[in-house]
RNA sequence: GGUGCUUUGGCCGAGCGGUUAGGCACAGGUCUGCAAAACCUGGGACAGCGGUUCGAUUCCGCUAGGCACCUCCA
């Protein structure tokens, strides 16, 4: 098995990744808050762990993907009168909060399938182990990291650092943080304003409250995730991720929690992803200026020239760095796409020329050129071949490239980088200039079919296989047929009539040595 | 105020003590009825100032700009 390395926020550097039980990994994510759609923010952390949990279990591990909803206890902020977001919006909207949630939720799954990130092994929800969570606040009261205040319990931050370092994660000394904690109304009940809430006392109105031996109340955020992540993946697990905006305080309070409660930190690689912003700024709901998947997919955003499609985002997203902020701006969305375009054009002539040498994708259909999809929440499960023996140079070279790229820590757009150099020996092929040997087409064949479509899972969305496209193949024969028909009689009025009929319904012709070709937008 | 990160050609973005990814855009060429695509070639960057070094874009310091977290945020 290749060697893989992280790099593990806990120590500021790369590590050789080595799981708690070889050959299985226990991965967790801190998924999002259901009271809005999901924005370009979210897509990067979607589309990173994705990334990550596919190349693990491509180089061959079995791989538990916990990534939970939060449903409950995220407030706007941390005050006493801090309301729960989705109960404000509840109460905006004059809905259930569990109509927002189920809204939400839905929607945050299908901009999530749309960008081709597979569902998690298990999707927690936080109203769902409130049970759980109850008993973990328990042991940290009994440990004596905890007190209750007016019907609330409070995570004694200053006690717990006496015994431990509170601030490991995220590199700071409580003293950093008590200096730079603004001070809020309505914290009476805590002792110290940098305490965190573990369970707070709901106010006759709320209407999302359960009984607990403090009284009717709810949990504080941070306490889902280490309740749920010990419940599915074991006192210690191996790879926690998240956005680098959660590693303070909401990471670091899971780890206190954790060591309170069970005595670990419970994570051996901390994995945080950068932000993407605008502008040079965060993109963030308290700042306006984001802009949610679907307006990104649909194009309709004043900050948007065009509708840019889930691949487009997502190839986007690859082809920087995880840890690197991310500029949005339609000239780098406009950029992704044609090169997005390049090479999954070079993988349907691949495609092609490999089925002309009696070899067929491991991805795609039967019949036709085009690399189908994987299906949603599928993911290759075909393990990473060591070495590309008896493929030339240049080929075993890229198929290195891509190899060492992805396993120093995640680096995407080294491994597209090295894709591009296959593309260009694929285009030269196709041209008849340097053929490839068959042994070169397996290999890349398998390379594109493993990373381009499985890793980086990146799809043909004009490609996708819905039954019609048999039919749309064979009247774009017949189209064609008429076409070449008028261009050998000269009539070029009509072979160029067609074309614009066609380029009016989003199909491109191109007349090539070898016949006309077309591609749907 | 505290902590940390960052500054790469027109744009986006890798990387690195010595041979400087890649994509997009641009220019020239091949091909073509035209167009598009494809291919080939090309120009161009390492914020500024010092230092370490045989040699720095890469390491160190200072200056200037930018950002993030410290309050909810992926």
């Amino acid at each position: 098995m290749r060697n893989l390395f992280l790099t593990n926020t806990l120590s500021h550097r790369k590590e050789l990744f080595t799981p708690v039980h070889p050959g299985h990994v226990g991965m967790y994510v801190c998924g999002p808050t259901v009271y809005g759609d999901a924005h370009l923010g979210h897509a990067r952390p979607g589309v990173t762990y994705d990334v990550l949990q596919k190349l693990l279990r491509h180089l061959g591990y079995k791989v538990r993907y916990v990534r939970n909803i939060t449903d409950v206890g995220h407030l706007e902020n941390d005050a006493d009168a801090g309301e729960d977001k989705i109960a404000k919006k509840a109460r905006l909207a004059q809905l259930e909060p569990m109509e927002v949630v189920q809204h939400y939720t839905f929607r945050y799954h299908e901009a999530m399938r749309l960008l081709n990130v597979a569902e998690p092994s298990i999707e927690p929800r936080a109203s769902g182990h409130i049970i759980e969570q109850i008993e973990t606040v328990k042991k940290i009261l009994a440990a004596g990291y905890a007190y209750e205040s007016n019907g609330s319990v409070y995570f004694d931050v200053q006690k717990y650092n006496e015994d431990y370092h509170y601030g490991i994660l995220s590199g700071r000394n409580l003293d950093d943080t008590r200096e730079g904690t603004r001070s809020l109304d309505g914290q009476d009940d805590k002792r110290a304003p940098y305490d965190f809430a573990l369970w707070k006392k709901a106010e006759p109105q709320h209407i999302m409250k359960w009984p607990s031996p403090w009284g009717e109340g709810f949990p504080g955020w941070h306490l889902e995730c280490s309740v749920m992540g010990e419940k599915y993946l074991g006192r210690e697990f191996d790879i926690h991720g998240g956005g680098m905006d959660l590693m303070f305080p909401h990471h670091e309070c899971e780890i206190a929690q954790n060591v309170a409660s069970r005595g670990t930190g419970g994570v051996r690689y901390w994995v945080h992803n950068n932000m993407i912003t605008i502008n040079g700024q965060k993109m963030g709901k308290s700042l306006g200026n984001f802009i949610t998947l679907p307006e990104l997919f649909s194009g309709s955003h004043p900050k948007l020239d065009q509708a840019y499609s889930p691949m487009t985002i997502r190839f986007f997203i690859l082809q920087a760095h995880y840890r690197s902020t991310l500029d949005f701006s339609n000239e780098a969305l406009q950029a992704a796409e044609k090169g997005l375009r390049k090479i999954l054009q070079a993988y349907r002539d691949l495609a092609a020329l490999a089925h002309a040498a009696g070899l067929e994708s491991a991805v795609r259909g039967s019949e036709g050129s085009l690399p189908q999809a994987l299906v949603y929440g599928e993911y290759l499960d075909s393990v990473a071949p060591d070495q590309a023996d008896g493929a030339s140079d240049g080929v075993r070279a890229i198929f290195e490239g891509v190899y060492d790229a992805l396993c120093d820590d995640l680096n995407t757009p080294v491994a597209i980088a090295a894709l591009f150099e296959a593309v260009r020996l694929i285009n030269n092929a196709k041209d008849g200039k340097e053929p490839l040997s068959r042994r070169d087409l397996e290999v890349l064949l398998r390379l594109f079919d493993d990373i381009v479509s499985g890793v980086l899972g990146l799809r043909d969305e004009a490609g996708s296989d819905d039954g019609s496209q048999k039919v749309v193949r064979g009247l774009m024969e017949m189209v064609l047929e008429q076409r070449a028909a008028a261009k050998a009689a000269r009539d070029w009025a009509r072979s160029d009539a067609i074309r614009d009929q066609l380029k009016a319904l989003g199909i491109t012709v191109k007349d090539t040595k070898n016949g006309a070709e077309w591609t749907l937008e």
